[in-house]
DNA sequence: GCTGTAAATGGAATTATTCCAATTAAAAAG
DNA sequence: CTTTTTAATTGGAATAATTCCATTTACAGC
């Protein structure tokens, strides 16, 4: 597994990445991608048709699908799966990993440093290439967090 | 969250495991528990209901569902959720992370040590209190493994 | 402006899983 | 050991997220 350098990395240009894979940068996907930008929240297929349909009244619920999906592959986004829930979608490209409150649904992102990205990286046995790996928690939050 | 000694538990005993919570040790229960322990593959729920119909031939696919909500319920055995992907069951019930073959689709069990595991418990801020966490690789295997 | 390709659209299809109402089996009580 | 109570199983229908498909629309290069 690549462990990088931690340094926040700059927010990558939706039009040059799509671009650089022969793709198009279209009305749908930016808005797509403006969204789950907007607001840090984790929000799920559905919450992002219901967002995106209020600047773009006619899009389709496949297309908002195939929007998700382009932007992962070209690693603009991140998708989130925890346990069998609907997935969510992130815009934090950082390492990190996620904290789901059980009682609030609430979802939090959990940074990960160097020396715990190769502590994780660790536990790979020789012959074992991961170029992927999810880390998330569940449980409930003491205090307001 | 809790890091307990990492020596192997000894397997727990499926009747008093269940009795112990008021619910009953049915041979459908029991059966569906045993193809799990024969055979260390992560079977989905439809696998474990080809098996399990080769003894019990009138079992439904719904008692299947049934009897692995209650088995995982119970903590005897362990459902595996990697990606979007059918739910996988699991016997092991030490501390251990799964690394997902992209090509051949097999999963492998990753056993985490005390020191890794205080590593991941580590990431939590305060007043994040963690019941459960999942960690899961995906990637590909050089040689034979 | 044409032409070819990629993307968007709406609706149907798929698939894992859950729900439900009726039946059966197990435990508890007598 | 029979009755009663409660839990579990069953089959089928329902659900819900996601994917597929055929058609239409939009964009890019010529």
């Amino acid at each position: 597994m690549h462990v990088s350098k931690n340094s926040k990395s700059p927010p990558p240009s939706f039009f040059s990445t799509l671009r650089e894979k022969g793709l198009r940068p279209t009305k749908q996907r930016n808005c797509v991608f403006r969204v789950i930008n907007e607001k840090q929240d984790h929000p799920t297929a559905d919450d992002i048709f219901v967002r995106v349909r209020r600047r773009l009244p006619t899009i389709s619920f496949a297309t908002v699908y195939n929007c998700l999906e382009t932007l992962v592959g070209c690693g603009l986004v991140k998708q989130v799966n925890i346990d069998r829930e609907p997935a969510r979608y992130c815009s934090n490209l950082n390492p990190h990993a996620h904290f789901k409150c059980i009682k609030t649904g609430k979802i939090f992102d959990l940074p990960l440093d160097d020396l715990v990205l190769s502590k994780i990286a660790s536990i790979l046995p020789r012959g074992f290439n991961a170029d992927h790996f999810d880390l998330s928690f569940s449980g409930t939050l003491t205090d307001l967090n």
